[in-house]
RNA sequence: GGCUCCAUCGUCUAUCGGUUAGGACGCGACCCUUUCAAGGUCGAGAGACGGGUUCGAUUCCCGUUGGAGCUACCA
């Protein structure tokens, strides 16, 4: 893991300005960027903006086992696609175990933590033991607060030992930015671990000691961290420090009702990225879970969002993750996005897919533009675009079975209304859709049939589908030389047929 | 089990004690129409239950039930 930056020294910010407000992610770089968290960095950049302060971004990377770098970079990867770019240099919490061991230090110092030299296998069997019995452990203070006597003898004898916090009597309580107030009777919360007996940090110590130095104003995460607040605020108190304000944001669930896992399917920001989903689609849908601007409104770019971003919108109750509605947000946003920003982000993807050359769409940037026009009303997904773009490209077309035996059933009929259709269409003067659209209508009227008559079995010529966009608008970018040349081809293959 | 949080249509939500409980997704119907979409109109669809407080509760309080989260020398 590369350690690139390190904080100021712990201890007091005293001063953190409410006009500034400072906020933070501060994601485990355990896995891929998740929806979940994706949408608590989106609340905290929210906030960051709508106040003018900052939004940082610390990597929680202590757990050595399970961090891996890749999993750093693909949180970057998934908040820079967001759009939800960060503050200042981001914090490796492993860069600052020093200060959290230190603090933890300054606590056994000044008594508000202890020394215990229990081994972690003996927890590990007394627990297993109150399992047995059908009881819960009960964390004891008494049993394993020594003598200052015994203590030195221990020390002196190398024994090694954890350092635990010395939770006081009371009540521990909050107000939060989404709840209101919660509290927790002291007596509930254990005696918890702030050093490992191996003198590593624990989750706990090393969020309060990195807040701190930080100068995070406004703590503000998924409420699964409910029950850490306490604890957190107890250590902030113990250390001198300031508490910053907290806000618990509800959990995402999945359509069983349960917290949203792996096991739902696509949980991470990239699986939907790579899906064909617009950036500002995510987002958007991922600020309605979970908070609402109070009227009607439903899609909002990132800028909109900022603008009508407020706490009293937040929601206090879990919301599922709806991926029919995530795929109309897109459909709204293919739909609105200015049209050059679009052929920016699907040009790749056509060249991926072997349609054309980056070079070759934006040398042909209007016309392209005009056939994502036409495509981006009827997709949902931006790989829809793509796959609904092939007859546009290439030179000649498939007949799909269906289109064939259901259009093109009487084969000499239909070769009959083709040829027309393609001498009716050759003798125009311009290529132009109202020329074309009078010139067919007024065919179909002197063979005695309706418009469809003559536009569907003309589809299935330009296109090979039962589908496509308006007729007019498929032979106006198709071009005139390759839809007369289709049209031949339909009539040879219905001749030959 | 303990602690904590939560509770309006299937889903996301609006409602600052007085509404025919509104909107959106999805679903159904219709309109538009050369197909498919998009769009438009309409429809079905909700205050978990029981007590209070109040002239009046979806809204405030309590309880029940239900759901969720946490419960490690993980983060």
């Amino acid at each position: 893991m590369v350690h690139m930056t390190s904080v100021a020294p712990a201890v007091a910010p005293g001063s953190a300005s409410a006009k500034q407000p400072r906020v933070r992610f501060a994601p485990s770089p355990t896995g891929f960027l998740h929806v979940g968290g994706a949408r608590t960095a989106l609340f905290n950049w929210l906030f960051a903006k709508k106040f003018g302060g900052q939004f940082l971004l610390r990597i929680e990377d202590t757990d050595r086992q399970r961090s891996t770098d890749e999993s750093t970079r693909a949180i970057f990867e998934g908040l820079e696609w967001l759009g939800l770019t960060w503050d200042e240099e981001v914090v490796y919490q492993g860069a600052n175990v020093a200060r959290h061991y230190a603090d933890a230090h300054r606590l056994l110092e000044t008594g508000a933590a202890y020394r215990d030299f229990t081994p972690a296998a003996e927890l590990d069997r007394l627990r297993a033991e109150a399992e047995a019995r059908g009881e819960v452990f009960r964390f004891d203070r008494a049993r394993v607060m020594l003598s200052e006597a015994e203590v030195a003898s221990k020390l002196a004898a190398n024994e090694p030992f954890a350092i635990r916090f010395k939770v006081p009597e009371g009540e521990t309580a909050w107000d939060d930015l989404v709840h209101e107030r919660i509290a927790f009777p002291n007596k509930d919360i254990e005696d918890f671990v702030i050093l490992r007996s191996d003198g590593t940090p624990v989750y706990n110590m090393a969020v309060v000691s990195d807040d701190i130095a930080m100068r995070i104003t406004l703590v503000m995460r998924g409420d699964d961290h409910i029950s850490n607040t306490p604890k957190q605020i107890l250590l902030y108190r113990a250390l001198g420090a300031d508490e910053p304000q907290f806000g618990h944001v509800p959990m995402i669930h999945g359509a069983d009702g349960k917290k949203l896992s792996k096991r739902h399917g696509a949980t991470a920001v990239g699986d939907y990225q790579h899906q064909g989903l617009l950036p500002q689609s995510m987002l958007n849908f991922l600020a309605l879970l979970g908070w609402s601007p109070g009227d009607d409104t439903e899609v909002m770019t990132l800028a909109e969002l900022v603008e009508k971003f407020h706490v009293r919108g937040l929601q206090k109750k879990a919301a599922v993750f709806d991926t029919k509605k995530l795929e109309w947000m897109n459909g709204q946003h293919l739909a609105q996005i200015p049209i050059a920003e679009l052929a920016a982000i699907v040009a790749p993807m056509f060249e991926r897919a072997g349609l054309a050359t980056a070079a070759d769409l934006s040398a042909r940037a209007e016309w392209f533009h005009g056939v994502l026009e036409l495509l981006r009303v009827r997709a949902r997904l931006t790989d829809e675009i793509v796959a609904q773009a092939g007859p546009f490209f290439t030179d000649t077309v498939e007949y799909d079975p269906d289109a064939v035996s259901k259009l093109w059933r009487d084969a000499n009929a239909a070769a009959g209304i083709l040829q027309a259709t393609h001498d009716r269409l050759a003798s125009l003067d311009a290529w132009e859709p109202a020329a074309m659209e009078e010139a067919l209508r007024t065919l179909a009227e002197s063979l005695g049939i309706s418009g469809g008559k003559i536009f569907q079995p003309l589809r299935v010529a330009l296109f090979g589908l039962t589908v496509s966009p308006g007729i007019f608008d498929v032979l106006l970018y198709v071009g005139r030389d390759r839809s007369l040349a289709r049209i031949a081809a339909a009539v040879q293959f219905l001749k030959n047929g």
